[in-house]
Parts: C-alpha cells; sequence; structure tokens
DNA sequence: GTTAGCATTCCAGGTATGAGAGTGCTAATC
DNA sequence: GATTAGCACTCTCATACCTGGAATGCTAAC
C-alpha cells in the first residue's frame, strides 16, 4: 500500500508529472478541490477524465493529493507542492510593474533597517501575504564606531554603528562624566574599529579579566559601558518587520487559529527564530519551506519563501513572504530573490 | 419623535438610568441581546419584567437601546455607552495585579521610544484588545544634542537626542569631511542646545536666507545637513508602536471588514492622525471616544480610550487602547490612566 | 404606577429533500 | 494493454420546512 510511489513508468511517469501539476496550477487559482473533468476540459492532448481518474487515484495513493470527501475533487498535500516548486524553472523572470514597485520603494535607502522596513512592505505589497525582514544585529559585523553622549544625571547615550550600515542606540542608566565618556569611545575606536563585534567582546572581556588589578578610570567606564550593554549590537536588540498580517484573514477559516497565527506573527522571537531555523549565508537563491508545523504548530499551513539578506559574503539580515499553501509561488519566489538581490547591490555601492 | 429626550421625570430619571447602566454591563459581560426577564433577576428592587419592558421601551424610543428584530433583547447604541462611560465614577483604583504586570513592564525603561513600545505591549496585554502608543517626534522638543558622524564615501550619520529623551539616528547621503561635520554639530549645539526643533529650524532658515552672500565652509555645511533633514526629530519621523491586533479577530464577524481593519492598524499615519484627533495636551485624564467611523470609516464599531503622554507640561506622544465597543471601560480607563501617570513620574526623574 | 396574562413575532436549530459534482468500478473499445 | 463510456454510489450544499424558545407589546386587572 505504502510503497506504491514507484509506478509502472518510473518514479513519476511524464503524464503523472503533467497532472500533478495541473492540479496545484488550478488549485491555487481556484481555491477549490479540482475534480477530474475540469482537468480534461484544459488538457491540451484530449485525455477523458476516466483516464484523469485513474492517474489521481495512483497519485492519491503516493500521497500527493487528497480528497477533503468522498466525492469531491482533490487537492495537493504538502508533498505534492514541494514536488511542484522544486520542478518549477527557476529562470522566470522579475515582471516590470513588479520591479518598478520594488525600485520605487528601495530608492535612496541607505541603512539595513530602513531597507527592511520597507522590504517588508514591499513585499507584503507584491505577493499579497506577509512580509517579513529582520536584520540580524550581527555578532559577525566589523565595528565601525561607537559613541557615548551623557544626557542627564544618570544616563547615557551609546550609539553604535557597524560597517554595513546598522545603527543602534540605547540610553543607558549610568553616571559617568563626558570626559570619561570620550575616552572611552577614543580607546573602542582605535583598538576595535573593523574586529567583529563577537570577537570585540571576548577580547575586551579578556583584558578586562586579566588587568583588572591594574585597572585606570578609562577600563572602568569601559567595562561600565560593556556591562551595560553599550556595546551589544546581537541577537538581543534586533529589528523585525512583519507587515500585511491582514491577508491571512482570507486564508484561514478557522477565526481560533487565524488569531493564534496573528498573534505569533506579532512575538518578534518566533520569527527571528523561524527565519533563522530555515535561511543561511551559505544557501543558493530563495528557499521554499512547505509547512511551517515543525517550527511553529500555528503555522501548520504555512509557507515561507526566503532568502538570506547578505552583503559581499556576509549575513545582514533575512527576508521572507510567508503565506498559505495555496498562493503564487513563481511570482513570489522571482520577487523576494530579486529583493535580496538588491540588497547587496544597494549595500555594497557605497561602502 | 426625536424629541422625547426628555422623559416626564426630568432628562433621566433614576430607574432609567439604572435600567440602561444594567443593560449595558449585562451585555458586555455576556455579548448577547438582554431581555426583560434577565434584568428582573439581578434586579435588587424587584421589579417585574413588564416594568422593565416599559422603561426599556422608553429607552429606546430615546435612542440609546435597540433591537437586532423584534422578537430579542436589546442591545445599547453608542450614544448608550457614552452616557454609561459618563457617568463611570472615575474613583476606581487599579487593581494591584494590573499593577504589577505594568510596573514589571516598565521596569528601568529610560528612554521615550523603549517606554512606548512596551506600552503598547502592556496595554495589549491588560485590556486584551489593541495597545497603541506613538512617540510624537514632537517640534516642540527642546533639543539636547546633535552629532554626525562620516561613516563612508557618501554616508553621514546624525544622531539627535532631545531634552525627553527621544533619539533619532538617520544615514544621510553627504560627502562631508569628518572636521566639517564636528564643527557643524559644534555650530548646532553651542547655539541652539535647548531650543524647541521648531524654533530652531526657522532660526536656522532665517540665518541661511540672511547670511547667504557672506557663507562660509561652516554655514555651508550645516546648510546641507539641514536640507538633508538631519534636524528633522518631528511629525515626519514618530515612533508607532501598535499591538495585539489579533485580539480584534473575536469581535469583529464579518471578515471583510476584519481585513479592512487589520489593514487599517498597520498603516501608522492612520494610527497617528486618529490619535492626533482625538488626544492633545491640555485633555484631563483619559478620553473616551466612542465610535471611530467619523475618523476611520473601517473603525465603526470601535473605542478609543486614550490618553497623552506628558513629560512636565510637554506633549511627547499618546497611548491608548482600542477594542470594540463592547469592552471593560472602567479596567481599561483605570490602566491608561496609570501608565500616563507613570510616564510623567519615570521620564521626569532623571533629567 | 405596576403587574399578570396573552397573542404575536422572530430567530436558532434540527430534519428532510433534491440537485450537483465527483468518484470508483466494470465492460466495451481502439 | 491502454483508454474510455457508462453507471451506481457517495457526499456536500442549498433550500425548505418545522418547532421550541425567548422577547415583545398591549390590554386589563391590581
Amino acid at each position: 500500500m505504502a510503497e506504491i510511489r514507484c509506478m509502472p513508468s518510473g518514479p513519476m511517469g511524464e503524464r503523472e508529472r503533467e497532472i500533478l501539476t495541473a492540479v496545484v496550477e488550478t488549485f491555487i487559482a481556484t481555491g477549490e478541490p479540482v475534480g477530474s473533468r475540469t482537468l480534461a476540459r484544459s488538457n491540451r492532448e484530449g485525455l477523458s477524465p476516466a483516464t484523469i481518474r485513474n492517474v489521481m487515484s495512483d497519485l492519491s495513493e503516493a500521497g500527493l493529493l487528497e480528497q477533503p470527501h468522498t466525492s469531491a475533487g482533490r487537492i495537493p498535500t504538502a508533498e505534492a507542492y514541494r514536488y511542484y516548486v522544486e520542478q518549477l524553472t527557476g529562470t522566470a523572470h522579475i515582471s516590470s510593474q513588479d520591479q518598478n514597485i520594488i525600485q520605487d520603494s528601495l530608492q535612496g535607502v541607505s541603512d539595513v533597517q530602513e531597507f527592511m522596513e520597507r522590504t517588508s512592505h514591499v513585499l507584503s505589497l507584491i505577493s499579497r501575504n506577509v512580509g517579513v525582514a529582520i536584520a540580524v544585529g550581527g555578532s559577525k559585523n566589523a565595528l565601525e564606531h561607537v559613541y557615548f553622549q551623557r544626557l542627564g544625571d544618570q544616563k547615557v547615550l551609546a550609539v553604535l554603528v557597524t560597517k554595513s550600515g546598522v545603527v543602534r542606540d540605547r540610553v543607558l542608566r549610568l553616571d559617568l562624566s563626558q570626559q570619561n565618556l570620550d575616552a572611552a569611545a577614543r580607546f573602542i575606536n582605535e583598538n576595535f574599529r573593523g574586529w567583529t563585534m563577537e570577537s570585540m567582546r571576548t577580547e575586551l572581556e579578556r583584558r578586562l579579566e586579566q588587568e583588572r588589578s591594574e585597572y585606570d578610570n578609562l577600563m572602568r567606564s569601559v567595562e561600565q559601558l560593556y556591562r551595560q550593554g553599550a556595546l551589544a549590537a546581537d541577537e538581543t536588540t534586533q529589528a523585525v518587520y512583519v507587515e500585511g498580517a491582514a491577508n491571512l484573514v482570507t486564508g484561514e477559516k478557522d477565526r481560533q487559529r487565524l488569531q493564534e497565527l496573528l498573534k505569533t506573527l506579532e512575538e518578534k522571537q518566533r520569527i527571528v527564530d523561524l527565519l533563522g531555523a530555515y535561511l543561511d549565508v551559505k544557501q543558493e537563491a530563495v528557499r521554499v519551506v512547505i509547512g511551517l508545523d515543525q517550527a511553529l504548530p500555528s503555522m501548520r499551513n504555512l509557507v515561507l519563501i526566503g532568502a538570506p539578506a547578505r552583503v559581499g559574503g556576509e549575513m545582514m539580515g533575512s527576508l521572507a513572504v510567508i503565506g498559505p499553501t495555496r498562493m503564487d509561488y513563481q511570482h513570489t519566489m522571482t520577487a523576494v530573490s530579486y529583493i535580496a538581490r538588491l540588497f547587496d547591490q544597494i549595500l555594497n555601492e557605497s561602502e
């Protein structure tokens, strides 16, 4: 019963492939279970419904199609979508309309956060689904510059800039004179410019440990700043942009589920984890993950189409579209991939 | 027909008031239209259903109650909610449970943006509705400090801090040497510290206009920075936090409407306008606006419970809860008012 | 002024019923 | 042997219909 995946004419004959594709595409278009008659009509070689029924029956056995109930048409399973996406030729070019929208929206952006914010918006617009973009603070980012400014009795503004244009500001509760702050900033800028955040922190830890006995005023200031998180530009302080959640209303019928789904999308950490789980620096092009239930139960029927955002070879963040399995894959994939490339271009150009 | 608001025993007799309140409260509790029998049971003076029917009939005429259909109970109109809220004693004290949640969440916050972000979250949590908080950039904010840092060939980081702790950073496309930038920053800090953003800008405009002929290097730098928006910390660059939109799923049955609603909540400018329209510095305490359809058609059945966020007498932003008419007014009002007061306290303390 | 009683209205929910769509199987056909 | 026509069967969905329940408004009695 289970091992009928191997059909008479090889693992998946030409006809099977064609019919499966047709089912997926019509289901995406209409949202209704598709029956043999419908397919027979749109089939170019004039196959009869009966023949198609036989093939569909095979595909059901193979776990690629399923029926909501006995006498309904068939809908694709997650497995079918995976197969469908896999055999999509990656050659499709982006429509000039989409290209315009994207160009207009990302024109003149110069820092990562802004890029991400606009990207989430434009992705949701183009895909008519949820657009997501995150900037990973990036412990592997290179430090460009830090700056401290005393604000009041107890407050210090810390600004941190990385080579790749991530700016992070935070107000700390500290009482240091502006002189001390300037000295500390100078010390850090002179010693650690160009270091990755990660290596800077370990080195700093080491020095603080080692020279504990012979602390001078400077190192004391640096330590205080460091302990208060002035130099943290990484995981804890990410920028997460999610837009177009409203588009999910159409897709999910169960209100309970819908609510949970929207709640999940509001929890930024979840989103970060999700993208983190599926996207990494090394991957080529766009990745499509069908069925997110493994990562998040409330996202059972959803699909992630995402790509890493890189500058040079460096991972700066991720961008993705989240939507129902029933979506326009080709369209969305080209858009995501286009923006990912654009990211590299735009942020490289003026570095 | 229209002018029956004046009842035999004055504009609104004691009994009418009591019954109206009872209707509103039971409707808020159950969500079902409330009938005369239900009220008769819970009424302390043992009024019979028939009597209550008579009163309810009067209230219907007065436009305070309405029936979904002939043989159903009655539900309050917007007008009834307004009346109900008006006669709520503002004396209720915040529950210690809420107080804890709020305190925990806002502990140790030191800048406005962070406060607003957490506030929107905690408000949505407590009210089980949509929590909103915005920081108006505030052209009336006093300048504390500016700082410019050259990042690369074409990029300049501009950081602007106001007295009240709003930090705004942006990356500009400019090509100025660090020397020029430092000079410009020094010039602005020395001349304009403590000025409101607004007055600073007009004065700057004036000077640039006047001294156009005798421009030196310094003023040229300042002008470039200014034109690129380095000193804009106002309306165009607000921080808007909206959380708990998922909570609306339960309230709105019409999916079309729900979707529009969620879309609206994603458009930050709409939110800014909305709060701007109803909340201002001068108002005492919490304002409750019932029926937002005037401002936003998609928010027909929604209620805004909001207050300005002030430091000293200065308006720094707004915070509010948005939810269906059927919500716990008392509870939400105390929470909003509590946080508004807390805002002043926390941000005043270390100035 | 208040209340009991009653006819009336309307909805919500349950049960038939029939049309429609699709399937699987068998037997005939190419 | 693959393909197809035909047919009995299954299941859903929409419609119509019925019934019980919950309120109401009105009238007459208290």
